[in-house]
RNA sequence: GGGCCUGUAGCUCAGGUGGUUAGAGCGCACGGCUGAUAACCGUGAGGCGGAUGGUUCGAGUCCAUCCAGGCCCA
């Protein structure tokens, strides 16, 4: 007889190969056709709703690992969420208007006549291509959403919103027009935003210049890295608490910082001076000084942030080309000079230097200062400076005007703060981080000068250039960008927008507003888009670290602002994805793994492994040697349930907790201290921990202790035996457990799992269609057995010292497989004695040997509590459980059986 | 230059309120099994805890400084 056919092998067509790339995409059309996200939300319609509120990323090229990895984190969060009972609708979104995009379509459009409607007419079908790719590649990341129904930053509907938001913002009085010095990029002749400043090392002229006073001997010395921007000078500011020396040097006198005369002396190569006076900067304020190239009189003024790090400690000042220049001119009510055109270039207000761009004209202004001599030194110097993140340009400041968003506006900065803390910020720091950008920022500049985006809907006389804005204007916009989108602005003329005249001149006529509003202004109202839901404010916005001066910041103000309150209850912030040596991914540098290449090589769940496997609160760094170890660990999950799911296929009796055995009982226990520390981890949003707690669990306490120990009673027993039927109950718990707790981190295979548990196995369950519309394992304090868990803890620690003998007796080659073995364990404290003894005969099985006693014998390893004797086991060995005894062959009809299989044949109805 | 963050074995992570020879899992090496089999089991080798000082009887854990890296800002 083969006996082999007559144990029970675990039986089961779950694949042991998982072939992802091809079956996520199969897995995937059925959630499409059977419309999954929505019968997910069907199924939730009368719970309580959990808002995520989607931020938008830029619709202008392929997704990369960074976007890949917020899905995923967002995902995770959005499937746990809705495993636990949340209705969680998810909008996703796509910020479409801004520069990249413009800068691309105007590259592509290169040689033709760009008309606005062209131009946005590219810009939109561009937004438009990559809105549709990125779309595909996250759905098959296997994220849940409303993907029919995303919202899209130039969709006419949400342009309108964001027109709405601005009105609220003019009727607030939060909106005011001002000439003020900007980031300026003299190649694509816009103002940039602080987000869109890339700081690189530059070599600028260094030169140390005189300012003569009325007494001709008496100069303050200044040090600057911009010479172009001295023809705009309006003052010299010193620092009101430093102290200053009047360095004689011959006839002549020079003004310097005590603290800084000694660094400046000597890079002047001066050696012979004297200090004539000190004087604390505060006594020079009103001082009148000579302008170093022009014939005018100008003042010393003081400020604090003068430093006495670098420089002279005179501080030449041009609100027209610095923002702090311009700050401290506020005060002193100077005059905002900047001679400088969109390009670059002198205007005719300096003839001097009329045409010629301020870069180039660096040298041109130090030769005027030495035909003056005023210039004392001049060399080259290399410091952190502003760059275009687009072209790489360096920067001008320059003034221009613009549209802003007053910050101190009815306390608004104040009211920020205040609720910053309330809000529930994970990780703890990154609330630091926020307070800091809205307590340090500046008022919010909303215009740009580009042509792809939301126009800001202003008005000009055309008699006297008086500036319209009004609410009503605002309104009339609004309406027509709801029916016509933005191009309705464009293409309406000035008079569809306005009904009264000129409030100054009475003139009739006006010009519309060419700006349109900064990118973020766009994006940091999409809070409108779950207000329109009736879903305000969100529960959770979840982005990278760079979003706190990014999307953060700005959609808080603008709730902040508009709604007086905040538009999250709490904020996720992860870091950024760096290749493996730290460093940021980036064309240039060639180190850019795509996501999309690795879900065709590995399958979306492989990298979602890899992703949760990681704290993600600190910068994580992606290398692909790491995915190999997340497909290892993918391929012990997986054999995990294919040997639970092997081993259920006959289960249909559940074993009443207190028949059930031991052992059983313990893992009982310990699958709900799994559920507990996992369902925790979820809710502290911490999925590494989640992921080490199911992996560790299933190497650990499953496959390395369990399972191996409960292979002989599942194959060999009587089918409808106790012992197996009670090993079955523990294994459907945990299989069903398991594919729960899994689900939010590899949907694609809990998937797969689900569905041939619902197809194949008989298990009591009410088998939902998918694996994500179920809840998650709740933990059951009645499977909670400490003084079984304890107990354990000591047969493990046997259990542990036994291998080591077993793996020396197997080196002096005693035995080969550890069922050849018999274990004599003794113990010389007589409760461990005990102990032993009550638990002798499931030893064998726990330590898969095939006979254990106590007794003292020679020669026993000495170990901790225990001395352990390794032996050959006694008997032959039973053909059909391998178990070695000294029954064999009481039966004549089965001489190489023990009686325990001879009696499971006759159990079993195999010919007994 | 400022704000915030990170630095424990090759990799990913643990290490309440400072206290015995710093723990897992993977990988690696060696061995076993051939009834989870392109699986499974066992054993072993790997850590000057970023560096240097300090507090303390005692620090990965507290403090200071520095170094390296990241993001944001000047």
């Amino acid at each position: 007889m083969n006996y082999k056919e007559t144990i029970q092998l675990p039986r089961t067509d779950f694949p042991m190969r998982a072939n992802l790339p091809e079956k996520e995409t199969k897995i995937l059309q059925n959630w499409n056709q059977t419309q999954m996200y929505k019968q997910i939300q069907e199924s939730r319609k009368d719970n309580k709703p959990y808002i995520f509120h989607d931020g938008p990323p830029y619709a202008n090229g392929h997704i990369h690992m960074g976007t890949a990895f917020n899905r995923i984190l967002k995902d995770i969060t959005v499937k746990y969420r809705t495993m636990v009972g949340y209705r969680v609708p998810f909008i996703p979104g796509w910020d479409c208007h801004g520069m990249p995009i413009e800068r691309e379509v105007i590259k592509k459009l290169k040689g033709k006549i760009l008309t606005n409607e062209i131009l946005r007419k590219a810009c939109t079908q561009f937004a438009q291509k990559f809105v549709g790719i990125q779309k595909e590649e996250f759905m098959r990341l296997g994220v849940f959403g409303e993907w029919d129904n995303p919202y899209i930053t130039m969709d006419p509907e949400y342009e309108a919103r964001v027109i709405n938001v601005f009105k609220v913002l003019v009727e607030k009085g939060y909106v005011y027009r001002d000439k003020r010095p900007v980031h300026w990029c003299t190649s694509c002749k816009t103002a940039l935003a602080e987000a869109e400043l890339e700081y690189k090392d530059i070599l600028s002229s260094s030169i140390y210049v005189k300012f003569k006073t009325q007494d001709p001997n008496l100069s303050i010395l200044i040090w600057t890295t911009t010479p172009w921007t001295l023809p705009a000078n309006v003052a010299i500011a010193l620092n009101p608490k430093l102290q200053y020396d009047f360095v004689k040097i011959g006839n002549e006198k020079l003004v310097i910082a005590s603290d800084l005369k000694d660094i400046v002396l000597e890079k002047l190569n001066i050696k012979d001076y004297e200090i004539e006076k000190s004087v604390v900067g505060k006594e020079l304020e009103g001082m009148i000084y000579k302008h170093p190239l022009f014939d005018k009189e100008c003042k010393v003024i003081l400020s604090t942030f003068v430093s006495k790090d670098s420089g002279t400690g005179g501080v030449h000042i041009a609100p027209g080309h610095g923002y702090e220049d311009y700050q401290v001119g506020l005060s002193y009510k100077l005059p905002v000079i900047s001679p400088v055109d969109e390009s670059g270039c002198f205007t005719d207000e300096v003839p001097e230097f009329e045409g010629k761009y301020v870069f180039d004209a660096n040298k041109d202004i130090i030769e005027a200062l030495k035909e003056k001599e005023t210039l004392v030194c001049d060399e080259e110097f290399s410091h952190s400076y502003p760059h275009c993140w687009r072209c790489k340009t360096p920067l001008i400041f320059r003034a221009t005007p613009q549209w802003f968003l007053r910050i101190d506006h009815k306390n608004l900065r104040e009211r920020c703060v205040n609720e910053i803390e309330k809000i529930n910020w994970v990780p703890k720091w990154s609330k630091e981080r926020i307070l800091h950008n809205i307590l340090d920022r500046p008022d919010w500049c909303l215009s740009r000068q580009r042509r792809w985006g939301i126009p800001i809907p202003v008005l000009y006389c055309k008699n006297c250039d008086t500036p319209i804005l009004d609410t009503k204007v605002i309104e009339r916009a609004r309406d027509i960008i709801k029916k016509e989108g933005s191009m309705g602005w464009f293409e309406h003329p000035a008079k569809d927008f306005i009904e009264t005249a000129c409030p100054k001149c009475n003139c009739q006529e006006f010009i519309k507003e060419k700006d349109i509003f900064d990118v973020w202004f766009d994006s940091g109202a999409s809070w409108t888009v779950i207000k329109a839901q009736d879903s305000f404010p969100a529960d959770i916005y979840c982005e990278g670290v760079d979003h706190h001066r990014g999307w953060f910041q700005h959609s808080f103000l603008l709730s902040m602002t508009t709604e007086e309150k905040p538009c999250f209850k709490s904020v996720l912030t992860h870091g950024l994805i760096l290749d493996k040596e730290m460093k940021k991914m980036s064309k240039s540098l060639g180190n850019v793994i795509s996501p999309t290449e690795i879900i065709k090589k590995y399958g979306a769940d492989i990298l979602r492994l890899y992703f949760s496997a990681i704290d993600y609160t600190c910068d994580v760094p992606f290398d692909s040697d790491g995915l190999e170890s997340s497909v290892i660990a993918y391929r012990r999950l997986r054999n995990t349930f294919k040997f639970l799911l092997g081993n259920l296929h006959d289960f249909e009796t559940i074993v009443p907790k207190d028949k059930l055995l031991e052992l059983d009982k313990l893992m009982l226990h310990r699958l709900t201290l799994l559920i507990e520390k996992v369902t925790s981890a979820y809710e502290n949003v911490e999925f590494h921990k989640v992921y080490h707690s199911i992996y560790n669990y299933c190497t650990t306490d499953l496959s390395k202790f369990y399972l191996d120990i409960l292979k002989d009673r599942l194959y060999t027993y009587g089918k409808n035996s106790l012992e197996r039927r009670s090993a079955q109950t523990i294994l459907q718990e945990i299989l069903l457990s398991l594919v729960k707790l899994l689900a939010p981190i590899i949907p694609f295979t809990t998937e797969e799992v689900w569905q041939n548990i619902t197809n194949n196995l008989k298990l009591s369950t009410n088998n939902s269609k998918s694996i994500h519309i179920e809840l998650l394992p709740k933990s059951n304090p009645d499977w909670i057995d400490n003084k079984l868990a304890e107990d354990y803890e000591l047969i493990q620690e046997i259990r542990d010292n036994v291998l080591l003998a077993l793996e020396a007796a197997r080196n002096k080659k005693i035995i080969g497989n550890t069922l050849e073995a018999k274990v004599t364990l003794w113990a010389d404290n007589k409760d461990t004695r005990d102990f032993l003894q009550q638990k002798l005969s499931s030893l064998p099985s726990i330590f898969i040997v095939s006979q254990t006693n106590i007794e003292k014998v020679d020669n026993m390893s000495q170990f901790k509590k225990i001395n352990i004797f390794i032996d050959k086991a006694e008997g032959k060995r039973c053909e059909r459980c391998w178990i070695w005894s000294k029954d064999i062959g009481t039966s004549t009809e089965h001489l190489t059986l023990c009686s325990k299989c001879i009696n499971v044949l006759k159990e079993d109805n195999y010919g007994c």
